[in-house]
DNA sequence: CGCTATCCATACGGTGGCGTATAGATACGT
DNA sequence: ACGTATCTATACGCCACCGTATGGATAGCG
């Protein structure tokens, strides 16, 4: 048994690395190749083609998402409105997947049916997790759902919408919006 | 002078609607040529590469975009939350450019400074006009703002967040998601 | 020190897409 | 009818990328 020089899970970080950065068509075998230092020769022994990377690292990304989702659950404890404040306050850091990940693969699963299912289990979760914060806090079954629905939209849309706020900055204008949800 | 037969902006609508399907990776010439049912030779004539027919689609979606916020604070009258109302609950139809153009845009801006530069633009635009609507409405400057941010994210995150709300259809959770933003 | 599992390099054929070149075709103005 | 402007078809060279084939190279284990 000899270690693994650049085992698959190489691979898949650097084919999630290109994904996030260019897109799915920017995972390219050879250039994630050139990427790790290698010529494509192992990628081949790892993976039966480019597809069943793809499919891998989708499956790094779900799981290591919803690990994150418990991860931010379990950790740190307070009540509801402290949890919901560090969860609305804190960048994703560390991960493989960060948030740009994240974007990509809502932009893919656009046009790929079998990225979106994936997209929708890995929401549902996140999306159960907000209203059982918002519940949790006092708030109504309607007002729950609307204020997660809210949450995850402005996380997400603070790194999709390009707009200047003129006097005020971007992470004001996002404090300004968590204090309307919070009130 | 001779009439044209396949102008310019039939290449250009076909470039749009190819990047509304498949990102800027599917806009082929050869492809649209195939979907206008004519082959490359005139494409070369119109435009001198690929990357001009980008260019001039982003120029035609950019005023089409501002032409149609124009036209949204125009048209109808009435009063702010009226207009809102209106803006809020009216999907944009019958023109080139959708929502899902715009999608395919704002991921294209992550990976391009020419397009996250034009994006600017016309998120500015748009979030002064969803500003001046809630200022009009009564809203404070602070109160305006975070408002504007999240509906413009939720209408963004509409088409991007594909969780599932049990009880609640999605119509249902952004009805309420927009009474939140009208109290 | 050699065996084996694990990886790597290289060369190759095939495909698809870009841009060029060149020789038409089509229709409107006069 | 003729000329000109506006396209169109086709063939070509080039390159990037995929997947395959084959013969290594490297490292730990005994």
């Amino acid at each position: 048994m000899a270690v693994a020089r650049t085992p698959r899970a190489a691979w898949i970080e650097a084919g999630l690395r290109a994904l996030s950065a260019g897109g799915p068509d920017a995972v390219r075998v050879e250039s994630l190749a050139q990427a790790l230092g290698v010529s494509k020769g192992g990628f081949y022994w790892h993976f039966g083609d480019r597809a069943a990377l793809l499919t891998e690292m989708l499956d790094a990304w779900e799981s290591e998402v919803t690990a994150e989702v418990i991860r931010r659950t379990e950790s740190g404890g307070g009540d509801a409105r402290t949890r919901l404040r560090r969860l609305f306050g804190t960048a994703v850091e560390g991960l493989v997947t960060d948030v740009t990940t994240d974007l990509a693969i809502r932009d893919w699963a656009r046009r790929d049916e079998a990225v979106a299912e994936r997209l929708r289990r890995t929401d549902t979760t996140r999306m159960d997790y907000l209203r059982s914060l918002f519940l949790e806090a006092g708030a109504g079954a309607d007002e729950a759902e609307a204020r997660s629905m809210i949450a995850f939209s402005v996380w997400i849309g603070d790194h999709l919408i390009r707009a200047d706020h003129g006097p005020h900055s971007r992470a004001r204008v996002l404090q300004l919006a968590f204090q309307q949800l919070m009130r």
